[in-house]
DNA sequence: TCTGGGGTCCTAGGACCC
DNA sequence: TCTGGGGTCCTAGGACCC
C-alpha cells in the first residue's frame, strides 16, 4: 500500500467514493456547519444516511437508529436528506468519470468503478487521472472523494476505505496479500455481521487467516458460494472487470416499495390501504421501466422485527397497480394474522421481463379489464399535472386528516 | 422512539417432467 | 414392482450491500 508517488503500473481499476457524500452535499452551501457534526437521516423511526467526520468522531455510523445518532452526539445538527439534490450532484459527478472513460460502473449514488486502461495514453497513469478526478469534484462539486487503485474491482473498493477521507490508495499486484491479510475479516466484501460471526467462532479473525484455512472448512461453515468467494477474495480474487452499468436490454430483476409504519399497527384495513400505496408505485415505476413482471411478493414486518414473505406467480405479468394490489392483498388475508403488531408492509414485483416483446394474452372468455389503459391515463394526467392531482380514491383519505398512521411530523 | 428503503444473490425443499 | 437421477419452476427465508 502506498500513499505517496505510488507504483501504479498495471493498476487500471478505480473506485472512487465520495467522503460522507449526503452530510457533504447538504452542507456545502452552509459555511457555518463546516467542521461540525452533521447527521442527515429521517424522520420518525429512521436511521443514520450520512454523518460528518465530526460526527463519526463520536461514534455515530451510517445505518444506525437516529435516537442512538442523537444520543452519542446530542450537539448534532440534524438535516432531512434531499434526494433530488442527491441525485443531481450524484448525475453531475458520474458525467466527469466519463469525460475519463466510458467504462463506469454505477454502485450507488455515490460510488462507482472506473477501467481507465484505454485512457493512459491521453491522461496519464492511473493516479494521475484520480488526482485530476478529484481535483474536478472538488471544484465543481464542492465535495470531496477518495479513490482506491488495484487491479480488482476488490481490491480497489478496500483501498478506496483505507484512502478516506480525502486521498488515494494505490495496490498494486503484488502487494495485494500485504495489503489483504492484516485486515479483519469484516472488512471483506461479503462479510457481514452473521458472517463476521460465524468466522470468529471458527477462530479466524483476518483476512490473512481466511486466506490460509481451506476452502472446504469454508464452505461447510458458510455454503458453497460464500465459502468459496471469501476465499478467493482473501487471496487477492475478484472480478478484474467493470461492466459498465447494465444493458439497457436487461432489466432490474424486481422492482418494489415498502413502508414502516410511524406506529405499529393491528388494523388490516390500514395494512391494505398501505399495501395500495405500494402497489400504485410500484405499477407506476414498472410501466416507466417498460416492464411488466409476474410474481407478487408480499412483506411484513411485526413489532417484534420478525419478517415474512409471502409470494405467488401470476399465469401472465402485470404492469398494473389494481392486480398487484389484489394478489398482496390475498396474500396477506390468507396470513389469517389475529391483532398481530405490524410494523411494516410492502410489496414487490419480480420475474420482469421487456412488456414490449412480451406476449400478453388474454385468457379465454377474459374481457379486457380496462385497468391497464386507466392507469396509463394516471401516468398522464400525473405527467402533466402532478402527483397530487391523480391517485386511488382509496388513498384521498389522507386529504382530510383520516391517516395518520405514516406521513412525517 | 432501537433498527429505512432500495435492491441482489444464495439455499433448500417440493412439485413436476423426462 | 422397485428404484433413480437431472433439470426447471416455485416458494420462503436469510445474508448482504449502499
Amino acid at each position: 500500500m502506498t500513499t505517496g508517488r505510488p507504483d501504479d503500473a498495471g493498476c487500471t481499476i478505480l473506485h472512487v467514493d465520495m467522503d460522507a457524500f449526503y452530510a457533504s452535499v447538504a452542507t456545502r452551501d452552509r459555511q457555518e456547519l463546516q467542521g461540525t457534526p452533521v447527521i442527515v437521516g429521517g424522520g420518525h423511526r429512521g436511521v443514520v444516511l450520512s454523518a460528518s467526520y465530526e460526527a463519526r468522531r463520536h461514534g455515530v455510523r451510517s445505518a444506525m437508529p437516529m435516537m442512538r445518532a442523537r444520543r452519542l452526539c446530542p450537539q448534532a445538527t440534524v438535516l432531512a436528506p434531499d434526494f433530488e439534490v442527491f441525485s443531481a450532484v450524484s448525475a453531475a459527478v458520474m458525467e466527469t468519470f466519463r469525460d475519463v472513460t466510458p467504462v463506469v460502473q454505477v454502485m450507488s449514488l455515490d460510488e462507482a468503478f472506473l477501467d481507465v486502461a484505454g485512457s493512459a495514453r491521453r491522461l496519464g497513469s492511473a493516479w494521475d487521472i484520480a488526482e485530476e478526478l478529484r481535483a474536478r469534484i472538488a471544484d465543481e462539486q464542492r465535495i470531496t472523494c477518495s479513490v482506491g487503485i488495484a487491479t480488482t474491482t476488490h481490491l480497489a473498493k478496500l483501498a478506496s476505505r483505507r484512502a478516506k477521507p480525502d486521498g488515494v490508495v494505490v495496490v498494486p499486484r503484488a502487494e495485494a496479500t500485504a495489503f489483504l491479510h492484516p485486515l479483519e475479516v469484516e472488512e471483506l466484501w461479503g462479510v457481514g455481521e452473521t458472517t463476521a460471526t460465524a468466522l470468529r467462532r471458527l477462530g479466524l479473525a483476518t483476512i490473512g487467516d481466511i486466506a490460509h484455512t481451506p476452502a472446504l472448512i469454508l464452505q461447510r461453515a458458510l455454503g458453497p458460494a460464500v465459502g468459496a468467494q471469501l476465499h478467493d477474495l482473501a487471496w487477492g480474487g475478484g472480478s478484474t472487470t467493470v461492466v459498465p452499468r447494465r444493458s439497457v436490454d436487461e432489466p432490474d430483476r424486481s422492482i418494489g416499495s415498502d413502508t414502516t409504519y410511524r406506529r405499529d399497527t393491528d388494523d388490516p384495513a390500514v395494512v391494505l390501504r398501505e399495501l395500495l400505496r405500494s402497489a400504485t408505485m410500484v405499477a407506476a415505476r414498472m410501466r416507466r421501466a417498460g416492464v411488466v413482471g409476474r410474481t407478487v411478493t408480499l412483506r411484513v414486518r411485526f413489532s417484534d422485527f420478525t419478517t415474512i414473505t409471502r409470494s405467488r406467480t401470476l399465469r401472465e405479468p402485470t404492469d398494473v397497480a389494481v392486480q398487484i394490489h389484489a394478489e398482496a392483498g390475498r396474500l396477506f388475508t390468507a396470513l389469517g394474522l389475529q391483532r398481530a403488531r405490524i410494523r411494516l408492509s410492502g410489496v414487490r414485483v419480480s420475474g420482469l421481463t421487456d412488456a414490449a416483446t412480451t406476449p400478453r394474452q388474454l385468457v379465454l372468455g377474459e374481457r379486457a379489464s380496462g385497468w391497464s389503459e386507466a392507469e396509463r391515463a394516471m401516468d398522464a394526467a400525473i405527467g402533466r399535472y402532478g402527483r397530487a392531482a391523480v391517485q386511488p380514491a382509496s388513498l384521498l383519505v389522507d386529504r382530510q386528516g383520516l391517516r395518520s398512521d405514516h406521513e412525517e411530523p
